[in-house]
DNA sequence: TTATATTCTGAGACTCAATCTCAATAAGAA
DNA sequence: TTCTTATTGAGATTGAGTCTCAGAATATAA
């Protein structure tokens, strides 16, 4: 596996060890690029014949968003989603409230306009969140 | 009270009861221009000496957010903030990660970039969360 | 006005994602 | 392999927010 050593690294640099429950959890976001929350990824493991608990995979998910291998998402809904960052360049998204389905959108202007204006203020920009939430063309006119 | 009459309207539309209650919740969103959590703008009705339930703050802070007399912020900690949009206009938030100061900022190229992005895929813009996370300049250099 | 129907309220039970606890287990250094 | 220390899992706990339902308040009918 080509991230195999990355986690082991990541593990090793916070003082942590490897275990197989950290690189099932790790394992698991790797295997798609969907954007789904802790449960759906505890009940993806399971399903694989792993016996991996909650606690687990929300405390590694928490030591990989840290380590910016995973991506977390808050939507509003009271429910976190992930998404890991292999191969994966800055984005942000746009949601259908219809249906629910991700998708993905960057955008240099609207990037370099949110430097300025933090800059405008004189603060520093440490992350950001953009959001739009739309309704998709096939909930529009099914 | 300027707002006494929106509040009316919008409840009668709603078919709901003008109630003191319901009054009482929307003076004290009106008190104050922060972003303020559910439990903090009840509390601060209690002490003003009135008694209203949670049940009832939530219950009709939904109704005003529906009705866009009141704004409803995620920040993705798990507590909704509310802003009340007395002359308002649109605006979208920078939040210190630091002291949780939360001010407002409104770029137009940004907002057109949004439309533009959302009109090439096609989809329809029904809202938007922009929130860019900072460290103000009091919390960086104090 | 009084009677009747309907909505509203409040106290606390409940939900649900996420976190915490702690005894048992596993990793890894020596 | 032994020993120390971190990790795990089952279930308890937390906390924001929602729901329930009997009693209170308000509107409508008469």
């Amino acid at each position: 596996m080509a991230t195999y050593d990355q986690l082991k690294r990541v593990l090793k640099k916070e003082g942590l060890r490897y275990t197989q429950q950290r690189q099932s959890v790790w394992d698991e976001l790797c295997a798609t690029n969907d954007h789904r929350d802790a449960e759906e990824i505890y009940l993806a493991i399971r399903q694989s014949g792993l016996n991996v608990s909650r606690a687990t995979v929300y405390r590694t998910i928490d030591v990989l968003v840290k380590n910016k291998m995973v991506r977390k998402l808050e939507l509003g809904d009271g429910r976190a989603r992930y998404e890991h960052k292999v191969n994966a360049t800055h984005h942000d998204h746009l949601i259908c409230i219809q249906c629910g389905k991700i998708e993905e959108f960057m955008d240099e202007v609207i990037e370099s306009r949110q430097d300025e204006i933090v800059k405008k203020f004189g603060y520093k920009l440490v992350r950001h969140i953009h959001q739009l939430f739309i309704i998709c063309s096939e909930c529009e006119s099914p």
